[in-house]
DNA sequence: AAATAAGTGTAACATTTGTTACAGTTGTAC
DNA sequence: GTACAACTGTAACAAATGTTACACTTATTT
């Protein structure tokens, strides 16, 4: 099978496959059936519980999943920039069917690979499995931090973790910063807390007048690190 | 490094040594430094956050993780019984802390075995490989399926997902059972669900007062199957 | 069998969050 | 600059859940 030019580049990319040295990739897949989707922005890729046996990249686009048992209520769980591969966590499970309802939200084209040419990949590469490995433990950390934010109850203690989060990460690079960016308007991050958009609103207004925190535009400032932190510590 | 007999049979019957034939798995642990370490029941094993580098194998007793963001507030994730790995699915993560608190909650012992025995373990044997794949990815699938619970804001609506999915699963053995078991008692599940006791307790009655299901004991009726899962579509 | 503990049902009330609606603000397209 | 859309702040009220308390039932122990 042919392999077009900007699916080698993204694979080149991903987060999994860039371990393995071109060459082999691309002999390795040369021989393999695998198979390429492509999808326009709004339309769903999987739904919640079908079954798959390959492993799934997204080479162009993004993706959205979600969590909802069926119509209705919705919380977003993460959005996906290609190249990076989707449910990969999944894929050895007894019964593996997708945990979310994915949805493309731009042009987007996704490759597979059946499961035991993955297999197969990593007897040969072992920095492939190593990378594989990672990735997934990364995804698994991401979802236990997610359960972390469904965990706690209230809203001013769902934004407290959030924002302690946050900060964080950015003092990693610059330790005494006390303000960042927001990645999500209020209405992305109410979705990700599963909360309604006016109820965070209200508790975000609360944390302001309490002079814990200020905002301007979407930038927050920690103006209380310590009162954030009895947020969390006294639910 | 002497094996005592115990941790054999406990390796022997560990849902991701079982691939590894015995004798290869005995030379493999001989030259190795791993760890032991006993608990009683009610110590903790390890806190939230903490790290680790080894592949940890509960080999005798049984433990509890929690989440918690710090005091008060927790939610149970999982009970484990001996002999199995914990935390496992964290293990290759960039950053792989704990993301749970670890209890011990009988008479413990667990083995600790370095990462990097591990990975030359995967290289020497595929069937230990694809065993440990299977296993997280099962656990990722139960933290899905544990976020899809939370994510689930009625207290109803859980206890209609949980009661589906405990249904589906006596179903499979025998096709037209429409009652099981309880495996947890109100309080249990309440501390599962992260909610209230009594909040429980009141949605419990109404859906036995709707006539959907019936309860007696721990045995659960389903009556009417079809507004049971009309409660999570309406959601 | 009595005593005790563990589990369940339920009620009154407090608290939190959701819902709906609208006004103000900011950003963007034309 | 105007018009429009997207975002934010906020208020009144409804609905759900938490809290506390207690009665009742069912296991377990003695």
């Amino acid at each position: 099978m042919k392999i077009e030019e900007n699916i080698q580049v993204a694979l080149t990319h991903c987060p999994i496959c860039s371990a393995i040295p071109h060459e082999h990739l691309l002999n390795s897949l040369k021989n393999v059936e695998f198979q390429k989707k492509s999808f326009k922005k709004g339309e769903i890729i999987a739904h919640q519980g079908d079954n798959f046996e390959h492993l799934h990249i997204l080479t162009k686009g993004t993706i959205r999943t979600k969590m909802a048992s069926e119509e209705g209520e919705e919380i977003e769980i993460e959005i996906i920039n290609a190249p990076k591969p989707f449910a990969s966590a999944f894929l050895f499970a007894q019964k593996n069917s997708f945990p979310v309802e994915v949805e493309s939200i731009a042009e987007s084209e996704i490759i597979m690979i059946p499961k035991d040419v993955i297999l197969k990949l990593f007897q040969e590469n072992l920095n492939f499995l190593q990378q594989f490995l990672t990735f997934n433990a990364n995804k698994a950390k991401f979802l236990s931090q997610k359960l972390n934010i469904l965990t706690i109850k209230s809203i001013k203690g769902k934004i407290s973790f959030y924002i302690l989060e946050e900060l964080a990460a950015v003092q990693k690079k610059e330790p005494h910063q006390n303000s960042f960016q927001m990645r999500r308007n209020q209405t992305q991050l109410a979705a990700y807390f599963g909360v309604s958009r006016p109820a965070l609103a209200r508790s975000f207004s609360q944390l302001k007048n309490e002079g814990i925190i200020a905002a301007k535009a979407n930038r927050v400032t920690v103006l209380n690190i310590d009162k954030l932190r009895s947020i969390l510590a006294a639910l």
